[in-house]
DNA sequence: GTATGTGCAAACTTTTTGCACTTCG
DNA sequence: CGAAGTGCAAAAAGTTTGCACATAC
């Protein structure tokens, strides 16, 4: 995602374009692996010692509410974060807190049409994220 | 689950049978909608008013480690515990806290014959969870 | 009797809040 | 200029820890 992108989409979203929020858009976009609050503020302060730690918490819920960036869905105390807003599922890792991005189109299509058919009582689906757990293989 | 069965799962586990144990395993059985820790201090505290917060976490980590509970997973900073242990999927409500467990034998299967077709590199699959995210209706 | 578990209070970690100051548009 | 955003420090929320005492087996 390019400076350029990150503007517009705030800016889409009415939110005014300030340091902080390209900052920690790029951040996230940049990090590997779902990263913490706390991943971000450690990789940001690098290059912008000056930005606080309780801006990057509002930042991070203003982004969330807007859906610029998506909370990531874990059995963990510690919230973390995803980028990537193409609907995917996520690989858990059982030893590590090894969080991968899983993407599957097929996939997709052969669970929207079984709910399609078997309908869930007094629910409307409106998303279906896989969490697949298991182990890496080292490669 | 009966009293008994409470017992006997602690035991196979060479766990003491303890009352605190007890009342914690009965608490999460009974309580719906995958309880926070503090809402089974609250339940317990009115019966058993003299047993420690800390006690209740260290028990609730005791019984994750031994497979007697799962932690659920969510997008909060705040964990929940479920004491269903058979394969079973949750919907989320978009709009309030509320997760319920959902149970698709069928779904498994074709989950199962799905990813045995297809297989993701370098991962090997133990489990998989949906996160099926919408609205519940009013009934 | 001894290993294991509990109660309590203090510490720790993560996130939120309030308010004066600053900046974006 | 005014509304929105930031920095800072304090507080809140949730969880863990250490140790003396108690209990299960």
């Amino acid at each position: 995602m390019r400076p350029k992108e990150i503007k517009n989409s705030l800016q889409e979203k009415g939110l005014k374009i300030t340091p902080q929020r390209i900052v920690i858009l790029e951040a996230i976009h940049r990090l590997e692996n779902h990263p913490t609050a706390e991943s971000i503020i450690g990789y940001i302060k690098k290059a912008h010692p000056n930005i606080a730690t309780g801006t990057v918490y509002k930042i991070l819920n203003v982004l969330v509410e807007n859906d610029l960036i998506k909370r990531v869905t874990t059995e963990r105390d510690i919230m973390r974060y995803d980028a990537v807003l193409e609907n995917h599922h996520h690989l858990y890792d059982k030893k590590s807190d090894a969080i991968r991005d899983y993407f599957d189109g097929e996939l997709d299509k052969l669970l929207m049409s079984y709910f399609e058919k078997k309908k869930i009582p007094n629910f409307r689906i409106e998303d279906i994220v896989l969490e697949i757990k298991g182990r890496f293989k080292k490669q």
